[in-house]
DNA sequence: ACCTGAACACCGTTCAAGT
DNA sequence: ACCTGAACACCGTTCAAGT
């Protein structure tokens, strides 16, 4: 018996997580989220489902990872853009910035909805907004106004909301710190914000925010602002 | 041989959508979305998976019928809130509605989610937004600022964002305004708007909403708001 | 090291059948 | 009219086995 080689076939490429990351953002943007099934990816790449498991852990790690490429690709866009020298040009750069974020994101209408389903931030979001946050704190702005700032802003700063940075309840404000701390090098905005607020108010858990204030702080912004605008104020 | 009567135990109550809808927002709110299955939701209710088909159309109608009743219980506690007499009480008339939808979203943490998905905008939802329509009017604001302010509050209103009033693809103009004619008498403020927008424009499509446009309005109140409250303006 | 086939425990749903 | 059991076509995933 002899072992056939593949007729003239071109031998197919080896998969690797990079490639099913590519394949499954491909499938989700071009049939929908919920057509991205481990078989249908599988096929995709001419392979069976169960060798996917060897480059991804599960469907959730495909998710957290097709969702970081996004965003990857968001600061991508985003880090084209010119930062102004400090002072005025805070708006039009974060404007900009947010912007471009949706823009991506109209490419992948599923993205906010794996985004919102995460359990853990990613680096990549992180370094987004800490691009905003040098913005804002560029521009003059406290880090405890530019902490309201990013909540109001909301689902319209990444195109999805969530309780953001929320740490998750096993972990001590000790741990957070000296993880964030680890970070300083990537995210010294983030990391200066979060230790001044711990340093104002010591007995403030790291993950501090206090939902109802956040939304009554965005939802005032917002009503005062149209209220500006009647025609009879 | 004998048909054995029940031994003692309660005959158990028949189903019916009602019941069937009250058990699956209960598995949601204590168990999470991800439990709500028809086996589990058959488990809860004493019966099989397959007679909740005699209740329900399909998981789909199942999910539009909890969205429905959740929306259902945000007006009821809406509609005991007082409307104030036309004038400058619009905004803490508009705030105390939106706060207290929020509560009620809170008890049901899955129901953004679920909304988010649901094809069809229900009736409650439409008479949700026409309630906050009628007192920006009564508060003087015109139909075209309003129907911006929609847009800006976007998932402030609701706890969800969505393409509002999204008229589907194979609907004419017509269509669309024959509809919305014969609900009138449910949600007057709603129909005027469009009506007026028709009338202002009349090459708009009725799902007239310029995305880009409206988000950009949105993103403007928000950062003008937060320039005005920089210490160093 | 990388990939696979068979199998398992789940889904939503159809359909013919029971009372 | 209301409910059910068996069955189907799907899921994600485990595990032992192949190269």
């Amino acid at each position: 018996m002899v072992t056939r080689a593949e007729p003239g076939l071109q031998p197919r490429l080896p998969l690797s997580r990079e490639r099913v990351l590519r394949a499954a953002i491909k499938i989700a943007d071009s049939s929908g989220l919920e057509s991205l099934t481990m078989r249908r990816l599988a096929d995709e790449l001419g392979a069976e489902a169960m060798s996917l498991y060897y480059h991804v852990a599960s469907k959730e790690d495909l998710l957290d990872g097709i969702a970081d490429a996004v965003v990857a690709e968001i600061n991508d866009v985003v880090g084209t853009i010119g930062v102004p020298s400090a002072g005025a040009g805070w708006k039009t750069a974060v404007r900009q910035r947010i912007l471009s974020a949706r823009q991506v994101l109209l490419r992948h209408p599923w993205a906010p909805r794996v985004l919102e389903t995460r359990t853990s931030t990613s680096l990549a979001v992180l370094l987004y907004y800490d691009g905003l946050l040098r913005l804002m704190r560029d521009g003059g702005f406290s880090y405890d106004l530019i902490h309201h700032a990013l909540h109001a802003l909301g689902s319209r700063a990444l195109g999805f909301t969530q309780e953001m940075f929320d740490p998750s309840a096993g972990t001590s404000n000790e741990e957070t710190a000296a993880a964030l701390e680890s970070m300083a090098d990537q995210i010294p905005h983030l990391v200066a914000m979060f230790m001044e607020v711990a340093h104002d108010d010591p007995d403030s858990t790291l993950g501090w925010c206090d939902d109802q204030t956040e939304f009554e702080f965005g939802l005032d912004i917002i009503l005062d602002g149209l209220g500006k605008m009647r025609e009879t104020p």
